[in-house]
DNA sequence: TCTTGAGCCTCTAGTGACTAGAGGCATTAC
DNA sequence: GTAATGCCTCTAGTCACTAGAGGCTCAAGA
């Protein structure tokens, strides 16, 4: 049985990320000292570092909720936990998309500016004014 | 002059987003109808769409403050705002490289499972549980 | 056994950049 | 004149935490 200042170096979780977690119903609410003190054992820690491994590879608190209740029904087809992988796999993979197009357009941008000029004639601040000197879609 | 709604069809920016962005002082206060309601001109739908393709660059509304404030004044050295375009492109170049980490593990991760096992013997959940089934750095 | 200091408790409020909704007034078109 | 649409402010909610205040508990050393 350990502290949540243990639990928390042991999962690398803050404490207020770990109480929060257990207020929004993500970890259970564990056994109490007659002090008030939450106390952990194995299983919690075991639990904590799945939730957070899932936070880590982006998925929402929802998604990890369901992976969790998942969890709680060995028998149950696994068809469920492919879904939400799969869903989390487009969302990341939008997200590159979108943010190497961001990438282009400012390195685009930057190139036109020195720093080394003033504003009013600033390719930046003229790019950013008008959108029909883009170059790519953004 | 046009009406918040006209300014927001124009600049494609919902009227909220219009309101808040003036709460937070990115946007003049416009002048108002006796019956209180905003009304804009040409440079009020200018500075709008600056801050609209800055923020659809991803820029913070932190970031576009500094922009502006740079803007109002055309004899100050540009330096500033070609420090910040560098900085949110690193910040995009960081957040490409973490995202494309993500990707490679839940490709790994969901090829493990194709969907029709049972939760119990599940490489989604297992891989949750165990970091180190892990194959790539996230 | 007592003390000290680190650790823990709850509660509220703040973050960023909006978004949603309630309740009520203004404008505009017919 | 009236009806429909549009606009106003204010509060609260989103997500996943984070920060701080004020106060209680625990464990180790004297």
């Amino acid at each position: 049985m350990f502290s949540i200042g243990e639990l928390s170096k042991r999962a690398k979780v803050k404490i207020p990320t770990i109480r929060y977690y257990e207020e929004v119903g993500l970890l259970a609410a564990p056994e109490r000292t007659e002090g008030n003190q939450r106390r952990y054992d194995a299983s919690g820690l075991e639990r904590l570092s799945f939730i957070k491994h899932a936070r880590d590879l982006g998925f929402s608190i929802e998604a990890i909720s369901q992976l969790i209740e998942l969890q709680g029904h060995p028998d149950r087809s696994c068809q469920v936990a492919k879904e939400i992988v799969v869903s989390q796999l487009s969302n990341v993979r939008a997200k590159i998309k979108r943010l190497r197009a961001l990438e282009k357009e400012l390195v685009r941008i930057s190139k036109g500016c020195d720093g080394e000029g003033v504003s009013e004639e600033c390719y930046v601040l003229a790019s950013l004014a008008d959108h029909l000197l883009c170059r790519y879609e953004h």
